[in-house]
DNA sequence: GTGGTCTAGACCACT
DNA sequence: GTGGTCTAGACCACA
């Protein structure tokens, strides 16, 4: 379904949880869909069930997946994804910081913005 | 001089080099100038002296400062300023993080693009 | 007959019983009446007939139907209903809790007030 | 510093946040005020550092404290706590329920409006 | 089988 | 010292 980098300094739990909105934002996933149990995908990625359990519970909290217990976990409406005004501000406050960083390293305000255009256009086919 | 925010998630040593660079590429504080001390800044701030020379360790390594033993820390040329490859390579990839969440969130392409303007615009005046 | 909800977290068995319940309390199931075989309200329900079972079972015990063996299941006569001083003092406990938490998020006394009779205005209702 | 009660149905990490939600709400617990670290927590009530820090991050996650790595936990400003419109709405859900089950158990309106007044005058007198 | 909670103990980065 | 993440393995209620 997907693999994890374990170099990267992302923790293993954002990993899934981001993984997991992509999917579902772009579609892979359909409203409704059954996502692998805790046990399944924690042996399918080699990881502790805690982990997955923790990412898991993330995704639900923020709309993007419900649980029943003893049934299954499903992936929630699109609708029901709250885009908390917090969340927003987080990743513009991330995009800021980046931006600060690459014009502090010497980049031109036009660089930049290529790079942000190169990430929209990529991330706008998929929707 | 600037101010932290514990509550923030950032690391104390990062929201400090953050804060010297900015200080340092806008031109606020201009090549030569003396930082303050360790100790000095420390005491300022209310924060531990080890987080401090963690942070001029770091602002040191990358170029933005020296130090001159016995007499204190300077400002460097922004010419010794390193553009680690490396950096720019993890500032795009922040950038492109900061983005999918957006996106991920429900924010149409449009709405991605204002905010990169946006930030752009916003660090474009402070050269 | 009702519709269940796999997004709330409260366990299945126990949406049954509380329906149930009402459906009794309210009249709308009359002593005497037949309520549908644990195989069927399984299939119109979609659910384990294990979990209908043990709404059944629970239903029972606390002297809500009566089950003739062979024949069907009965709604009781109402005042077979043992109100268990347990009950009661756990359905107290779990008012103080939520009222506690309204007051946790910040409601003032009024505002929880005006909760308080709106609900049980609603409940009046019902009888 | 309080009791826990391990034979309660109530998870322990649910008794550990609910708990500072009390000792921050009723003021006993001041804006700015440093609470135990995870493992002295831990040690004190004779439970895994993991449960704590359980209950911790989800006071975090609801404004109630906030959290500096290597220095501590702190209680916030009441002003941002978030009143989740969904918890509000959880809580009301859960008052619903409570009177709902005393009056199946045959208690009248009256009594049942009886007890949430005395909680609510409870509640009220801590403020 | 499912998810939910808990323990014990380890490792990490930050202060 | 602090919090944050992860593993391994256990127990529970629910379906």
């Amino acid at each position: 379904m997907f693999e994890l980098d374990l170099r990267s300094h992302k923790s293993i739990y954002e990993q899934i949880t981001d993984k997991f909105k992509e999917l579902i934002m772009t579609g892979e996933l359909e409203c409704g869909a059954k996502i692998p149990s805790v046990r399944d995908l924690s042996k399918t990625l080699g990881v502790n069930p805690n982990t997955i359990q923790k990412a898991y519970r993330e995704l639900e909290r923020q709309g993007y997946i419900y649980t029943a217990t003893g049934v299954g976990t499903f992936v929630a409406d699109k609708r029901d994804i709250k885009p908390d005004h917090e969340a927003v501000e987080k990743a513009k406050e991330t995009i800021r910081g980046g931006f600060k960083e690459l014009l502090y390293l010497g980049l031109s305000a036009e660089e930049a913005m290529k790079i942000a255009q190169e990430v929209i256009r990529e991330k706008g086919e998929d929707k």
